[in-house]
DNA sequence: TTGCTAGATGCAATTTTTTTGCATATACTC
DNA sequence: GAGTATATGCAAAAAAATTGCATCTAGCAA
C-alpha cells in the first residue's frame, strides 16, 4: 500500500480501530480500507468489487483474501454465499439476510429470520454439536421484473 | 461414458427416470448415476467427491458441471455451501438442512427450520421479489470434539 | 425399426477464484 | 526507539468452474 494511502487510511479508521483491538486484531490500512468499503457498499461484496476500491490504494488480492478470512474468523465480517460462483463478503453486526433473484442476481435483504430460536432447536436436536457461531439464510428465487420473462 | 455403464445405468435408473422426465430433462446415463451417487451419499458432496464415482464409469467432469446445473435449475438437486471454497450438491426434496463444524468440517443435519413460514414473511416484507423458490439455511459452529480444543 | 434433431457429452483449452511460499515491511509491546 | 510477531506484496501455482467445438445419443415421429 502507498504511503499516504496508508496514512489516511489510518487516520480516518477510528470507529473500526477499535473493532479490531477488540478481537486482537491488529489495525491496518488495508484492514480499514477493507472495513470501509463493505461499510459504505452496505450488501455483500465480491473480491473483485472489493478490489476495485482496494487496488487505487496499492493493496494487493492475497492481502484481501487473507484479511477477510482473519476478519471473518473473528466475526467482524460474514461471508455469504449468493450463487454466483464466488464467495461474496459483507459487515457483521446487523441480523439480517437475503433474497436473491436467480435470473438477474439482485439482492435484497429481509430481517426477522428467527434463526435464533432455530440454532438453539437445532443444537437441542444435535449429537455432536456444541455451540453454534454463525448462521447463513438466503432465500432465492425471482424478481418481480425477472418474473415476467 | 463407456457402453456398458450406460447401459447399467439406464436399466437401473427407473426411480430417477421419472424425475427427470418430470422436469423435462433427458434421462441420460451420466444424470442417473449423479443422482444414484447423491442419493446414496445422503450427504452435501463436493465435485470432487461426485467424480469419484463418476469418473470410473467414463464420465467427465464437465458433464457432472453441466448436469448439476441444469438439474438444479429443475429443482432435482441443491447447491450447499458448506464453505469448503467449492460447492457441494445434494439431493432436493426432504426439507433439512445443516450444521457444519468450522474447524474439521463435520456435518450434520437438522430439521423443523420453519423456512416456509420465514419466506412467507420476507416476501410481505419484499417489494422486489415476486416469488422464492429455494432456501439455504445452514447453521456453523463446533462439535463437541473440536469444541474442546 | 429407422432416421432426424435438439440436446448431452467428451476433450482440450481457458478463465476465474483461491491458496501458498517467501522476503520485506510494519503494528504493537515494552 | 528497538524488537518481535504479524501483515503485506509479489510471483507462482493450485483449485474450481467455464467455454468451444466436434461427436454422440435420447426422444420422437414416420
Amino acid at each position: 500500500m502507498t504511503t499516504s494511502a496508508r496514512k489516511k487510511a489510518l487516520q480516518q479508521g477510528a470507529p473500526f480501530r477499535d473493532a479490531l483491538r477488540s478481537v486482537g486484531e491488529r489495525v491496518t490500512p488495508a484492514r480499514l480500507a477493507l472495513l470501509r468499503v463493505l461499510k459504505r457498499t452496505r450488501r455483500p461484496m465480491s473480491i473483485q468489487a472489493i478490489m476495485r476500491d482496494l487496488e487505487p490504494l496499492g493493496a494487493d488480492q492475497v492481502t484481501a483474501y487473507r484479511s477477510l478470512h482473519a476478519l471473518e474468523q473473528k466475526g467482524l465480517i460474514r461471508q455469504v454465499d449468493l450463487r454466483h460462483g464466488h464467495a461474496h463478503y459483507e459487515l457483521a453486526g446487523s441480523d439480517h439476510h437475503h433474497l436473491v433473484c436467480l435470473r438477474c442476481g439482485a439482492v435484497e435483504d429481509f430481517t426477522g429470520c428467527g434463526v435464533d430460536a432455530m440454532a438453539r432447536r437445532a443444537l437441542k436436536q444435535s449429537r455432536q454439536f456444541a455451540r453454534i457461531t454463525q448462521h447463513a439464510v438466503e432465500l432465492f428465487g425471482y424478481c418481480k421484473r425477472c418474473e415476467k420473462k
